[in-house]
DNA sequence: AGACATATTGATACCGGTACCAATCGGTGA
DNA sequence: TCACCGATTGGTACCGGTATCAATATGTCT
């Protein structure tokens, strides 16, 4: 008894069994918790299954059950502050519902996103989290075999018109027309955007613009919208050179805007749709030596612990993001029950939050 | 031919052989790529399978062969910027290898871990990478049910004195030692030590510290040793009142620094040795209205953008987090390859990065 | 043409669970 | 004492791959 195997190998219900002198089924069915086993049985068998040190193979399990209790969860970059937020909030929801999260990165690119989600398919996990690298405008083969084997999909943080599903997203358009508004309200009219990875020319104006943003991550277009509909309500004509075209990194909004900052007429004010964005613009700043908000006022987006206790502290649009991958994990969750509810686009609040890097424009 | 599987089932290779007109076995060398296939009949089994959209079920792979291609992650937070960084460097070595992750956070939770490592082993990953929420004198009993299942395992970022496995991890101590000495260098002799999560009483001096650091977490405890030793190089006598006894998050170490603060003697610098700590300490000090660096000097742990952009730019300790996560997958791989290699702890080299957060103290 | 080596193929036994079904056990009431 | 019922138990066929082995087909050489 208690003889420890060798190799390394796991002890089986068939080991079990041996060592208990009862059958397969019998080891089964104790372990497993199902059908009815005498009390004395049982004893034996737990106590054998101790001495053994036995664990139940889940691999084994998942082939016959056919669930593997893993979500498959698929975005841009995990070491993204954003995303790793997000990811702590599906992680903690799939946990209270014994889940395990399978990750996969994407850097935003469309042919590493179709394999990954060839991956999950191939592992068969029992759901999908998506944050899509395609625009909304896009076709997406790989969503088709997700339907096509019955795998609940949930789309977090973008949405992709040719694409239904259960999604979760924030109201980014409204809450990027009250940031920008606050920089109206407070006096500005020349407003530069800097906005997330967007791979195309400049914009030859605004309807071009409307044509650029099909193309354009879903979330993006709305805080772009958002931006216009801002100028809009306030009668201010739109510029396109205070529209970046490209930020995907740190340095690239750095560049656009010190070029922003080198028109003859530049921006009193800027809002940074993502992190990179804003302390790209800041480090802009800081290399023109002007200051915020005297110079430039900033608006952000996506808070954290950083931008509160700096100063000036900034402010920001704050992301649920834990919320964000809560929500997204539980509405697959119920999705992978059987919930038969109506598919639907869950938005969540994100807030304006005020500090002190927005003043009125400089007199001069 | 073409006929579309009902019930969102996944093809199988007897549904390709069927299709094909050949046997189960030929499928599989056709597929697996092994064993010899004529050429005429690969064709012909390969239509078949893209007619059907045959996947192949990694679950069953897993199954017959025993690995998993699934790399097994433990730490304390996803959503943590150092360990979201560490990460993705996991993920990016583990992709390159053709393997998948499977992450677990902890909250540093020894409960938790131990579940989390209990989890890794019923799914059959090839391999595990901890961050171990233990202090280094604690006993790990699952850690040697890896090591009976055969389980390779890398610690991460902490050592654990009973374990013996691989670790990669970063000269904590050393780079401890340096950030003090530059503000001892910059004249100050009151420096206050804001540590990371340690759930203890106050110590009572410095060998009650030294008592307490064997129940700490090995990497805090390294750089506590750090800072005493730069204490003593330069003459400085130990103050238990300048060294926290708990800042696990951002408030307490707020509250921590506001005690320090607050003192007949306060500290003219301080040195946080978590990104939370240095946020918290920042905030304190915004609190009392007092200035970074004319009146108290800031040295902080871990680079981020904000750091850099902020004003004034915050001087860190940088640890190379990708390139941690990196290398501790690495070396899991060639450990699960086989590798005969001694077990070896890795010491990256964390950089002091100087800003302009360290200044002479205030002359009064 | 015959013998033999080689290429190709199909059948089948695993892997370790789950779950159904039939067999057996024990106890009860007539 | 016997028939009968429910509780308990063991046997076994899946799940979908992998890998071995024997059987068959093809081709070559003498």
């Amino acid at each position: 008894m208690s003889i420890q195997r060798d190799g390394g190998a796991s002890p089986t219900i068939s080991e079990v069994a041996a060592e208990a002198g009862v059958g397969r089924a019998t080891v089964a069915r104790t372990l497993g918790g199902y059908g009815s086993v005498s009390p004395k049985t049982r004893e034996v068998v737990l106590a054998a299954a101790q001495r053994l040190g036995y664990r139940p193979n889940s691999v084994a399990r998942s082939m016959s059950t056919g669930e593997t209790r893993t979500l498959g969860v698929v975005l841009a970059d995990v070491g993204n502050p954003f995303f790793a937020g997000v990811l702590r909030g599906i992680a903690d929801a799939a946990r209270r519902a014994d889940y395990d999260v399978l990750v996969l990165s994407t850097d935003e690119d469309l042919a590493q996103e179709a394999a990954a989600i060839d991956v999950l398919v191939d592992k068969r996990v029992d759901g999908v989290i998506l944050a899509p690298a395609a625009g909304r405008q896009a076709r997406m083969p790989q969503i088709d075999l997700l339907e096509q084997r019955g795998i609940p999909l949930v789309l977090l943080d973008r949405l992709v018109d040719a694409v239904t599903a259960d999604a979760v997203v924030i109201n980014n358009r409204e809450a990027s027309r009250e940031a920008v508004a606050s920089l109206i309200e407070a006096g500005h009219r020349r407003i530069g955007f800097v906005w997330g990875p967007v791979t195309t020319e400049p914009a030859a104006g605004a309807d071009d613009l409307r044509r650029i943003l099909d193309s354009a991550l879903w979330s993006d277009g709305e805080r772009l919208l958002g931006y216009l509909e801002a100028l809009e309500q306030a009668g201010i004509p739109f510029d396109t050179s205070l529209v970046t075209h490209v930020a995907k990194h740190e340095s690239q909004a750095t560049r656009a805007v010190l070029g922003m900052l080198a028109l003859s007429d530049p921006p009193t004010a800027i809002f940074a749709t993502e992190t990179d964005a804003l302390t790209g613009s800041l480090r802009a700043l800081r290399q023109r030596g002007l200051r915020c908000p005297d110079d430039v006022s900033l608006i952000g987006f996506d808070d954290s612990s950083w931008a509160s206790v700096m100063t000036p502290a900034m402010s920001v649009v704050a992301q649920p993001m834990h919320q964000l991958g809560k929500l997204a994990a539980e509405c697959l969750l119920a999705r992978m029950a059987g919930g038969v509810a109506p598919v639907a686009t869950h938005v969540l609040e994100a807030d304006f939050v005020r500090r002190d890097s927005v003043a009125p424009p400089p007199a001069n």
